[in-house]
DNA sequence: CCAAAAGTGTTTATTTTACACCCATGA
DNA sequence: TCATGGGTGTAAAATAAACACTTTTGG
């Protein structure tokens, strides 16, 4: 361990994993690099830390920026300091992923940045090491939601059972048997049944629910066995 | 987002918390500031990040310099950076944790540091930020040895399942059920029973078991669900 | 009335828990 | 022989899984 003065100083960025649920399909949030190198290229969301702003100051305001939304879900997920992972000049970069309900998010005014939608299975290639970074995303947001109800963050505030459920089998790529879904969801005691049904998806209709809110962040470090089958 | 030139630059750091147990306690390893400013207080081990490094590569680095050893369970916790959090200089740091076998670290020859073992309900004040660095990857440790079997690591390569088993109580605080916590970790399928007994710590001697490697690394991606009652 | 999706019930299998019991051995 | 800790057995409780059944309603 040596002196302040005689180390180096380094380029210090944040990176956001933007992922979004239109219904249909998980979505990642990538955009049109706006400066040399590589202008034009899809990369993800990101930009340098400011003076006297921590890297979740960043990546929030870098947040806001894109989507117009404050208070998103956002965790850190990794710190990428390989060397030569930003080709101009040594870059250490904090990645962060977002959860946003695709519906509130409000097309930036600003045309600097392009966002574009992509499916998380279908990723284009993206700058640096940000294909990397995407994956061990994906990887973590199926990891932390098969033990905490996170996945709520990517839907409306009203939302009904088979809609979720449809979010936790496009998370995951596989089906899930209803009763037992309904069932496990609400023991959590964590959703509360609102009086109004949803008319579209159905004839009959699906009652909506919202999050308990209260009971949602003091169980947050609570196990939950959310997806069936992971142990044998 | 703006261009490279015009960022400023920070100082990129690696504080490690290196966890240990002797038998009786969960320790953790801290050193007294070789340099100035708060000299001689006590800290997490670390260091700076060199010019052509990884953060994980100096995380590394630094763990070999102070326990002598290679290969080390390390994992990369969370990135701290707040803009004040070192009062010299502006500084971000990647803290790992790190799992030892307390009975393998031989004492450093160099006595730039002084290294000290910590009980982790009782450490003393440590500079900066370290003591939330600290309480976070204690945090971090019980929630990832709830699912996955990495406490191993704290132990000599062959050891027992009294052993371990006291292994996990002080870690959780907590007695289990022998029967239950045998089956369990047995159920993994991660351990091998070996011919030999240690005899020291009964009449009747507990037999030894190692970890099956090759399992062990194959199954790092499995839930397993290794502390009762976590679930309600 | 019927197809389609929502929602409920029920049975079976599996896992977890609690706790009783047997075993080996040094003093 | 007996106290001590290691190890196994087992019944009851709780969970999870599979799947059948009922409900609602627009066309």
């Amino acid at each position: 361990m040596r002196r302040y003065s005689q180390q180096k100083r380094f380029l210090f960025a944040v990176d956001c994993i933007i992922f979004g649920f239109d219904g249909q399909e998980l979505k990642l949030m990538v955009i049109q690099r706006g400066f040399e190198p590589f202008k034009g290229k899809w990369s993800l969301v990101g930009g340098f830390v400011g003076e006297k702003e921590s890297a979740e100051a960043a990546a929030a305001r870098v947040l806001k920026q894109l989507t117009g939304l404050d208070g998103l879900y956002m965790e850190q997920l990794h710190t990428f300091s390989e060397h030569d992972r930003d080709t101009v000049e040594r870059t250490v970069s904090v990645a962060f992923f977002a959860l946003i309900d695709i519906q509130r998010y409000k097309k930036q005014i600003n045309e600097d940045y392009h966002p574009a939608w992509f499916s998380i299975n279908d990723l284009p290639d993206l700058i640096f090491d940000h294909n990397e970074i995407a994956e061990l995303a994906k990887e973590k947001l199926r990891y932390k939601a098969a033990l905490h109800p996170l996945l709520f963050e990517l839907l409306p505030p009203k939302f009904t059972m088979p809609q979720l459920q449809n979010l936790y089998q496009c998370v995951y790529n596989t089906g899930f048997d209803k009763g037992n879904f309904n069932r496990k969801l609400l023991s959590t005691k964590l959703l509360m049944k609102l009086k109004d049904k949803d008319k579209l998806g159905s004839k009959k209709g699906a009652f909506y629910y919202k999050v308990d809110t209260k009971r949602y962040s003091a169980s947050f470090n609570t196990f939950f066995n959310l997806v069936p089958g992971q142990n044998k």
